[in-house]
DNA sequence: CATGAATGAGGCTTCATTCAT
DNA sequence: GATGAATGAAGCCTCATTCAT
């Protein structure tokens, strides 16, 4: 059965990697439309292949899952770290916040999966603290440039990023001016001369008080 | 048919109304909890009445789902007629707006369902519909007082109180200071001050512009 | 609570008589017309009385369903005794065949019943033997009249109606003339100048042949 | 996609054509044992396989059933096909209402669904037309021959096996002749010397008159 | 005693996972 | 290694039966 060519190892090995990327690919789109709650069969029909091909590259769809939030975050920092590279820090941050809503309202998997401790939970701290780092120095630039106020933490910024997202399509359908306004609103709060000060028991952000 | 006291019948449905209030109470905390995708039995369970009670009340899951999210209307509509009444209008919206975020944090299966229309999806509009007339006054009085910014509608305000929760607990349990931080960004990007114009395409909102 | 008047005794069992007669009628109903699958509460609401009143009278949804098969064997006999009492012997037979015939046709519950062991498998034989009781002589005296061939019992005569019941309304629905054409082949080949003799293992009846 | 023998996918949709055999045998069985109420386990139980088998390759029961259905059509065309072909008209007309009557006696399933129309509703006529179209030929050869009477429709004669089926092993276990003095009275009553015209509303049968 | 609410086992169906091909 | 058929636990729902009122 095996004992085909040669290098078949080497080819196989090219292949499987191939249809690792493939089932991945999938997922995102599926997971990322559909929630976590879809079936497998529809992620290997998506992908092309057979669930068993799934389930030899993934053990468990929570491991797909999880795979999936991973390389999120890799897109994430990736996608962040090319953003508006040449802008301003306070446009780059705008633009960068809105990425990162994007990012997250295509996948509902993650958003479910970050509100639910059910799927990946362990997953969901590195992919923060990831995301964080990422977004860290983004956030210290344009509060260094005067543009957002300097007692949020990139913390607050991934999460309102988070929520705003929920406001975003696919989630929201009917009304697509209702995510422009509430990110223009969010942006709007970030600034340092809306700022009210924090109240005294959430604390402005020392430097090391993340998480 | 034969004679009984009067008030049996009474007496009877006394009980079972109880026993509906019982699966609804438990309905919501579990929905609120773990989402519209927990099972029945657990939704009897801690009700602590048989799968079989679930069903007399309620026909169906759906049917569940909708009345918890037709209850949870009830609630919100009630709070938020008697939430800080006495207050200045710029106070009384902030507390509002808490309260609708704390409200919709506690019930999970709302945020999931709302936003997609996986669930309920007929309930939703009326939900949406009585929401926003319970809030609208209050958002109308905090822009007359000159405390909101004129350009955003009750639905802009629903949609973020209803995304910040996210960052609320139970969700977010690590960091309690999220949750007040976002809070105020948004507040803070809802005063008139801090406003930037809408984009275009976002349409500022007319007097008589809701949904 | 039972102690209401001094007669209550008297007065409540002539009330339960009346509902156990109630339930009955209902059940003969509601099983003839549905199956012995429909649901006890059908039976309950058909019969104005609540589930809880039916299982007062019948411990089992079986117990119903053999005093409704008894309660048709006492219709039939009853039936039988009084179909075309004055005609003469070969036009009594045909009447009384298409009397069984209908009866059966009407009680959907008792043909599943006589087919299925599942259900009332104690009553079939003792209603298949008062049945007999009661055509015997019906069908002797055809006999005796030279219009029934003689080499049928009771027994085959039974078992034709029932079947031949098959194929009159309610259960089959778009041919009316169906069974009114199946009859008619039937009561002809019950004639004595069509027999055909039975073939030998079926055996000729002796008098005592009889199950 | 990847090497592999052209014929596996060949391999693979035989095993699984046999076990969908199996289950279709499995489901014939048991339906025309314990009719169509009996349950999805048993069957497949009876097939030695997973319940998740079953619903493979027949997404609902009703499929399921509606492929037995289906299927007896089959056998019986194919059997009133191989019947006695070589016997002139009159014999071979007995035998094929032999064969359709034991047909139909092994699948309760079938008489009751035919006749109430609860399972398999959409199938049903299809049935029906297949097995006339198959019996007419057969039952016309023997009109031409003098052996059955001119006025029946071959629905008449299928109608009359089933109904007489009720009478055939295995349903009546105890008394074989019954089912054997039966056949004979309903087959000598289709002679045409036995003819009693039938009554008006019956209507005769035209030469083309099939339903 | 009548009522109908409560119960929970059992039926149909889905889907994550395993395994023969 | 890929495939998709097989598996069976678990979910939704029904209904015969019991029990509080």
């Amino acid at each position: 059965m095996t004992v085909v060519e040669a290098d078949s190892g080497g080819r196989l090995r090219a292949d499987a990697e191939r249809n690792r990327a493939r089932v991945l690919d999938a997922a995102q789109v599926v997971f990322g439309r559909d929630g976590p709650s879809v079936g497998v069969d529809a992620i290997a029909c998506e992908a092309g292949v057979g669930v068993g091909t799934v389930y030899r590259r993934f053990p468990t769809k929570q491991d797909l899952l999880r795979a999936v939030i991973e390389r999120l975050g890799d897109q994430i920092v990736e996608e962040v770290a090319a953003t508006a590279t040449d802008a301003p820090p306070g446009e780059r941050f705008d633009a960068v916040f809105s990425t990162l809503a994007v990012r997250y309202a295509g996948s509902r998997a993650l958003v479910d999966a970050v509100n639910a401790d059910e799927a990946g939970a362990e997953e969901i701290p590195v992919f923060r603290a990831r995301v964080e780092r990422a977004l860290r120095p983004v956030v210290e630039a344009a509060q260094g440039a005067g543009a957002v106020r300097r007692d949020v933490r990139a913390t607050d910024v991934i999460g309102l990023a988070g929520a705003t997202s929920l406001l975003a399509p696919p989630h929201v359908t009917g009304d697509a001016g209702l995510w422009l306004r509430a990110r223009s609103v969010v942006l709007d709060g970030l600034r340092p001369d809306a700022a009210t000060p924090f109240p005294d028991d959430a604390g402005p952000a020392g430097p090391d008080a993340a998480r």
